[in-house]
DNA sequence: ACGAGGTCCTGCGAGC
DNA sequence: TGCTCGCAGGACCTCG
């Protein structure tokens, strides 16, 4: 499920495989992905496009070419990396850790595109909710807007995240969630840093407290960057663009852990759905 | 402005 | 072994 630190990870991956290369022929398997482009449109427009740089926005990997942006957004089982076009069958066989997630097939590579240097960019979603957009700039720009501030940015600040907490009744987990308040964070990092910051996901977040706003600012930052330097967090099929597992799945203190023993007073956490239909696990007793 | 619920998708694990 | 079933989930939508 790629957030913030998966997407971070992915865009790593390619940006220097990308910047100053030319897109050639362009394959879509599926149109399902498309958001407000066709499919003629996203292959004409590709093909011959010359890659100007990349870099990732919310849990959005952008790709600025000189005639437009291709905008990837992974959705919960999507990837994005650079891979050579024909395997060589000399190279030694996929040790076990890499096996499953960088299949030589390339299984369920949903848009594939040449690049300059005879290597292959592929955008790979086995259950396709991810989204793949075509924007132009002013088409970005107001995409951007929409998108609420970057955590890791030096101006989120705990004043920001406490004025985004205040203007809303909502749970404050489904606050973090929401794109339009706080861009990048997803299920995972949402329950981590609550409950690293003691606070109830239930809690309206117009209702935490003031004194809690700074840290769980702090521990959300902290995570994001820690989950970043780890290359993200691995449950079932999300792997780096090299095809290894991230490493933050070590770190995990709540997320998947529901009737475990918290790591702090060994309670046995709850876990519920009934914060926007989403598996929300945390300790009753350390989360208030 | 909020919660609730449905939709998109398909791999996977559980259960029979 | 082989089947069905329901869950997983980010973003977006409608409805009350």
């Amino acid at each position: 499920m790629p957030e913030l630190p998966e997407v971070e990870t992915f865009v790593r991956g390619i940006a220097g495989k990308l910047r100053g290369r030319t897109f050639g022929a362009a394959r879509l398997t599926h149109d399902d992905v498309l958001r407000g482009v066709t499919r003629r449109r996203l292959l004409t427009r590709l093909e011959g496009a010359r890659v100007i740089r990349v870099f990732r926005r919310a849990k959005h990997a952008v790709i600025v070419t000189d005639r437009g942006r291709l905008v990837v957004q992974p959705g919960m089982t999507g990837s994005l990396f650079v891979r050579s076009k024909v395997q060589d069958p000399r190279s030694k066989k996929p040790s076990a850790r890499t096996l499953d997630l960088a299949p030589r097939t390339c299984d369920y590579a949903v848009l594939r595109i040449a690049l300059s240097d005879g290597k292959l960019l592929i955008y790979r979603d086995p259950r396709r909710l991810g989204t793949l957009l075509w924007l132009d700039e002013p088409g970005w720009e107001a995409y951007d807007a929409a998108l609420g501030p970057e955590p890791l940015d030096p101006g989120f600040t705990a004043a920001v995240l406490g004025r985004i907490l205040a203007g809303s009744r909502a749970a404050v987990k489904k606050v973090l969630m929401d794109q339009r308040a706080l861009a990048g964070v997803g299920n995972i990092y949402a329950q981590e840093a609550l409950f690293e910051a003691g606070i109830d996901p239930s809690k309206p977040a117009n209702r935490v407290p003031g004194e809690a706003v700074p840290r769980l600012h702090r521990h959300l930052v902290r995570i994001l960057r820690t989950a970043v330097a780890s290359r993200g967090t691995t449950v079932r099929d999300y792997r780096t663009g090299s095809g290894e597992p991230g490493g933050f799945q070590l770190e995990l203190k709540v997320y998947g852990r529901e009737g475990e023993s918290c790591v702090r007073c060994g309670t046995s956490l709850a876990g519920t759905h009934a914060i926007d239909a989403r598996i929300t696990v945390f300790c009753h007793r350390c989360q208030r």
